[in-house]
This record gives structure tokens, C-alpha cells and sequence, in this order.
DNA sequence: CGAGCGTTTGAGGTTGCTCAACCCGAGTGG
DNA sequence: CCACTCGGGTTGAGCAACCTCAAACGCTCG
């Protein structure tokens, strides 16, 4: 996999950071200078409008990776949601060993960021129920289990990146378990009925 | 300029194609063998659900392009909003031709599709007069013009990219126009007071 | 055990959707 | 030259979805 190669080659270059809950990992408008790349936990990547509203753009999990921008300056704030573990590649460093394989690499985690924000943008034209259904399977297909979902993020977190209010996305899953397509306990949701799922976010 | 110098070099790898009103230029699910760019015109990429709704990702006026993928298909269907001339590149040629510096003006095509992208979602994350405003500013940015907007496409279309109904894009524009902010003449829109809309959208 | 955050639940209000009618301009054919 | 049609756009009334405000609940961690 381009990823494991990719790391393999650089990880000498880059230095992994502990952080704890809701610290800042980088802020937008601050010269993008890294490549982050999660090893535990979960980070998050939000902006903040100039009224003050903030919104969340995408969640990060372990194997994923943050970092390219169109600009020279990051266009997002980065923030851990839990404590979590993170290497930060150098773009300068990146760029000094560059094989004729490294741009192309770094094309393919711009393609996955593209396409995460496409599905992103696909979710916000649907209805309540569904963004919260799209959101667990996709969490599930992350995650790379389609029984079980852990939410590292609060309600509050999940209702701001979906668009949402916090008591919303409570209904939803409360509406959800009524007719048995999950469970919940904590952040830790049970897909009991996948296929209603699908069904729902088709 | 990046772009111009990616053109000049590349031109006469790629062909020039006039499409009429409503073709399909690439389908969903083919081979994503092509990158485009617009030379005239406006094109638009839209994917379609399970259950046949159909929903507008983007839309692409005359210098931009378009055609980086996360996997090996095309995950859009491209067609033209107006009749169009397009330039397409074949990404084989691209790569056969490349030197030392071309993945990386690739690179910066994907990061800016990226950039466009999430600025769809901040779209999708606000209020019915929000995003058409917010959509407004972004088409006078891109054709680089703060008095006056070309809408190539029609009302549904902005509808459908914006997450709303035809009815409500309508009404939106008819109460921006009452507010004196902007003056509606068929597909082309004054921009009154630049300083009133860009408050609506901050 | 208390404090505080995160979550759930309920009642009422607002926004944007649905359904329906109507208008307008561009083609088309008599 | 007018009548008809058709796609696109506007307008209005009623309704459903989602938000707001408010209260209560339950972890978790001092």
C-alpha cells in the first residue's frame, strides 16, 4: 500500500506528538508547514466564521492523514478530540528527499481528502435522519468494522460537523434504537440492523 | 501561473471538444481517463443516488479544470450546463510527457478542487439566504467581476447544489432584490450592495 | 459527595418544503 | 402575424422538519 511505503521512507523525518483532549495542532491561517498523520485517537479540523460560529469539516482516525492545502497557509484549525498520538511530517523535508515518487504519493492523500469532502457535501443535502445514518456508516467503514462504531466526538461535535443541533442528532439515534437498527451505550454504537441502515442512506 | 504554464507545455497532448446544452461529457463509474478544463461555457458534475435523486457537487466556468480522482473511475458524471468547448487531457499522456515538476501542478489542481469542495460544505452548513448568497459572492469571485454575475445554469440547478428548492432560491432572490442588495434581470445578477452581502455572508 | 459537562427529553416556534397555480419568453406551426 | 406549447421562473397557502429554549438526568472526576 502507497501509505505504508510512504510512511516507511519518512518516518524518520517526521516526529509523533502526544496531545491531550481539545488542544490545538495547528490553527488556520498559520503557514502550512506539516503533514499530520494519526496514530491513535481522533483529531478534528474545524473553521471559524468571522461571527464566530465554528464548524467542523472533517474527523481524523488512526491510519489517516491531514495536510495538503491549496494555499501556503493552513485553511482550517486542527484540534485533537481525544488524546491522541500524531506524526507531523515537514512538507520542507518531504519535498529536499524527494524521489520522483513523492508528489505522486502526496497526490493520492490530496485525492482521499478531496473525496471525503465530497461525501461531506453529499451528507449535507439530505435530511436529519439520514445524515446521522450516513455519518455511522461511514464511521464504520473508517473504522473497518461494520458491527460495532465508536464515536470518539461528542453529540455536540457530531451535530456541528452534520449541520445539526446537538438535540437533533439525540432524537435521531434515540428514533434509530426505537426501531432496533442500533444500540447505543455511551459512544459506542451497535449497527444491530445494517441493511435498514443502507436502506436509510441509499 | 501555474495553470498557464501547465497548458502551454501539455496543449497539444489534449483535444478540444464543443459540447451543446446538457451532454455528458464523462459518466460516473467509467475510467477516469481524462482531465478537463473548461475553455468556454460552464460544465457541471453531479452524482446520482440509489433511488435517483440526483445531486450537483460542482460547477466549472471557463479556466478551470477538472479530473483528479481518489480511485480509478470517474465518481461524477460531467456535463455541460450551456453549449461549451472543452479541453481534455488523457492522464496517460500527462504521465508519459512528465518531467520532474508535473505531479505536482497535478497537486495543486487537486488542492484546489479540495478547497472548492469544502467550500461547498461551509455552503451546505448555513441558512437558505446564507447559501445563495455565499454562492453568489463565489461566482462573481470566479468570474472576477464584483458588479455583475452570469448564472449559467438555471434556478433548479442552483437549487440542487444548494441543498434547496427552486421555489426558495427564487424567493431568496426575490427578497434580496426587495432589500435593494441585488437587481435580478433573467440569468444575469447586479451586485447593489457588495458591503450588505458580504455581511450576510461572513 | 458535589460540580460540571455531556446527553436526553419535552413544548413551542420558525424555516424551508410541498403542492398548486400562474407568468413569461422563446420556439413552432397554422 | 397570431395561437399554442413548453421549459423555466415566480408566487401563495399550508404543513412538516428541524431549531430554540428550558429542564432534568447521569457520568466522571475532583
Amino acid at each position: 500500500m502507497m501509505q505504508e511505503l510512504f510512511e516507511k521512507n519518512l518516518t524518520h523525518l517526521g516526529t509523533p506528538t502526544w496531545y491531550s483532549r481539545n488542544e490545538e495542532i495547528f490553527v488556520e491561517g498559520e503557514l502550512a508547514t506539516g503533514i499530520f498523520k494519526i496514530k491513535s485517537g481522533c483529531m478534528r479540523t474545524a473553521t471559524v466564521l468571522s461571527d464566530g460560529r465554528r464548524h467542523i469539516l472533517s474527523f481524523y482516525l488512526p491510519g489517516e492523514f491531514y495536510g495538503l492545502e491549496a494555499g501556503r497557509v493552513y485553511s482550517v484549525t486542527g484540534e485533537s478530540v481525544t488524546r491522541c498520538k500524531i506524526h507531523m511530517f515537514r512538507k520542507n523535508a518531504l519535498f529536499e528527499a524527494a524521489d520522483d515518487k513523492i508528489a505522486m504519493r502526496l497526490l493520492m492523500i490530496a485525492a482521499s481528502e478531496l473525496s471525503r469532502a465530497q461525501k461531506h457535501s453529499l451528507l449535507l443535502l439530505r435530511g436529519a435522519k439520514e445524515r446521522v445514518v450516513g455519518f455511522l456508516l461511514d464511521m464504520a467503514e473508517r473504522q473497518n468494522n461494520w458491527q460495532q462504531v465508536d464515536l470518539p466526538m461528542t453529540r455536540g461535535d457530531i451535530a456541528n460537523y452534520l449541520g445539526l443541533t446537538t438535540e437533533t442528532v439525540s432524537r435521531m439515534f434515540g428514533r434509530l434504537e426505537d426501531s432496533a437498527a442500533i444500540a447505543i451505550e455511551r459512544r459506542r454504537v451497535t449497527l444491530c440492523d445494517l441493511p435498514a441502515l443502507k436502506e436509510m442512506y441509499k
